[in-house]
DNA sequence: GCTTATAATGGGAGCGTTCCCAATTCTTTC
DNA sequence: GAAAGAATTGGGAACGCTCCCATTATAAGC
């Protein structure tokens, strides 16, 4: 019975060299010869080989993994498309580069454990954490055990960390804008969660585009929903006394909510209320009517987080990095842009 | 500059024991004294110790870890909430016991190395493999290497593999059964991809049902689709001049499409045509008119999977089990069911 | 052709645990 | 109260790799 585990040894034997020459090679370090890397190279081919991961983790002190923290208290967005896209752009990137990746949804009651384990047993060697609250506790222990991590999504309040985010508010307020454009008199908003950055800062946004054209803010005009779909119903149905011509959706989960919720009251979109939504989710260019909305690059920011990530790795004292990835104004048929078009030509 | 890692050295030291007798203590080895135990714990806790996953991993041969895997293949199923789903039930029961996820999204260009990886390089203890296609590389792997996995989705061929699914043929059959029982009598399908075991039992599963009614299957009234919504919106209008008068659709998301098709052609559902579904999606509540399908407990799938992957890891030879989770047909407005009782209790 | 620099290679010493066996300390029993 | 057994504890030897330094083979320079 010599089914011993297949180790960096028996490569050696196999191939007359030694440990440390096979080691070399799986490192690619460039101090071999050729001739016997090529050597090496083989015969790990030959006999399938893999070096153990546990064996190079400990000593290396590297594991090649990313873990991933998905903080569940916003479960909303576990229900829609955005974290398999992001999670695909993660692990695009990983595979692209050798890395695995490891995934934490910190749900509230096990937090203390998980956080401890990201953080000190070395699992990991960086983190990235998506979509966290402004106070996430995991960002909290990741910056005082220094483990580099990189935020999908600004912080609001240190500046020194990495994250990847797109300008929420720069393209909310353009989407605003481009209602006020449009003609529309008393423009709504729903908003995402206030306590989470994206949620904030798209709000911010459409205060901007009001302000910008010297329009006084009317807070009966603006509410706050938290992601959902059933939020986005629910508050419409509370905004719709207000008599609003257009809305603002910071998400298109909740617009599709805001849409059912019209839909029901017998309001014709875009023509008694017009809606914008925010994120260009799959769903969006098939909704009824097909939904004008902000598109941002979900899985384009889990790829580059993800890399960014892995530079901070390699780069002892990295400085922080801030990523902006670019937005979309996508224009279809719920803003009723299309609608007046036709109109105007007609005439 | 005392910054060395905390280890399970400095512990002994503090707590006045041996390494050995924190090591038991880690491992909730019954043969330590409890009042050693406790010193050893206020220890631990007080220096916020955790054990270096590498470390133990080499040592003990196991990472605690679960692998999970999913192929690429069928990149449909990433853009709804399928797999948040899933995933969220393996990370419950992860969480519940102590184990971490390792995520892997095998793309089809990086599999070989991934699949090398996963089997032979020891960073998993087992793994889950969800949703493969009937003839994967993957499943293939982890047997000839013996590492212990389950299947969510039963596999077609080989019987003797641990597995987690419902009855997708029984639970087909019965909603097909459902429409013809409301009087349609020309009822198609939409079925999944049928290179997946759960494509191909819905289908087996509404032959099933005409047969049973004695009802001769047309070849015309059957499509098959990629569980997409666009897919469902294709097969649909591919279907339309068969004049259909219900459809069993093998996934809400599809189910989606073809309504939207419907529409398009100026069909009243379900007046004009029935349709049901399957999966229960969040959507499928909210669709217009409300979706009738065949709720599976998806999260509940996931969590049964990880729990009983980790029965496998600690019993060597386990045999092989079969998980079968209940379904339940949610009738909705749809499948034209509401609609005739009340037409018949106004006559 | 001999010295010196340089490219390749080998081997010892960890990395931080667990596991096993031996040693010690308590208990129990007669 | 001594012997035998059980409960508890300690320490050496892995686990499979990387890292560093020493050594050997090769190339370059005069």
């Amino acid at each position: 019975m010599t089914s011993d585990r297949l180790t960096i040894i028996e490569i050696a034997k196999q191939a007359g060299v030694s440990r440390s020459t096979v080691s070399r090679v799986i490192n690619d370090d460039p101090n071999v010869h050729a001739a016997t890397r090529q050597r090496v190279r083989s015969v790990m081919q030959k006999l399938n080989f893999q070096p153990n991961a546990a064996a190079r983790g400990l000593a290396a002190g590297k594991t090649r993994i990313l873990g991933l923290v998905i903080p569940m208290g916003v479960a909303a967005l576990f229900s829609d498309p955005y974290f398999p896209q992001l999670i695909q752009g993660i692990s695009a990137a990983c595979n692209q580069h050798d890395y695995s990746t490891m995934l934490w949804l910190a749900e509230p009651e096990y937090e203390r454990r998980t956080i401890q384990q990201i953080v000190s047993a070395g699992m990991v060697d960086g983190v990235i954490i998506a979509s966290a609250l402004t106070d996430d506790a995991v960002i909290e222990a990741v910056r005082t055990h220094k483990v580099p991590f990189v935020l999908i999504g600004r912080h609001p309040v240190y500046v020194d960390i990495t994250y990847v985010d797109v300008d929420n508010r720069v393209s909310a307020r353009d989407a605003v804008l481009h209602l006020i454009r449009l003609g529309y008199k008393r423009v709504a908003t729903i908003s995402g969660p206030l306590n989470m950055i994206g949620g904030l800062d798209r709000l911010a946004g459409y205060k901007d585009a009001l302000k910008a054209r010297g329009i006084v803010a009317d807070p009966n005009l603006i509410a706050e929903g938290d992601f959902s779909e059933a939020s986005g119903y629910s508050t419409m149905q509370q905004l719709l006394p207000q008599e609003p011509d257009a809305i603002f959706v910071a998400s298109d989960t909740m617009a599709l909510g805001a849409m059912r919720a019209l839909r029901e009251a017998g309001k014709r979109i875009p023509d008694d209320v017009a809606i914008v939504g925010y994120d260009d989710m799959p769903f969006a260019a098939r909704s009824d009517p097909p939904l004008t909305t902000v598109r941002q690059p979900i899985h384009r920011a889990g790829f580059v987080g993800a890399e960014t990530l892995m530079e901070l790795i390699s780069e002892q004292d990295a400085a922080p990095r801030r990523v902006i990835l670019p937005t979309e104004l996508v224009i279809r048929d719920s803003c009723g842009a299309r609608v007046m078009r036709e109109k105007k030509m007609r005439a």
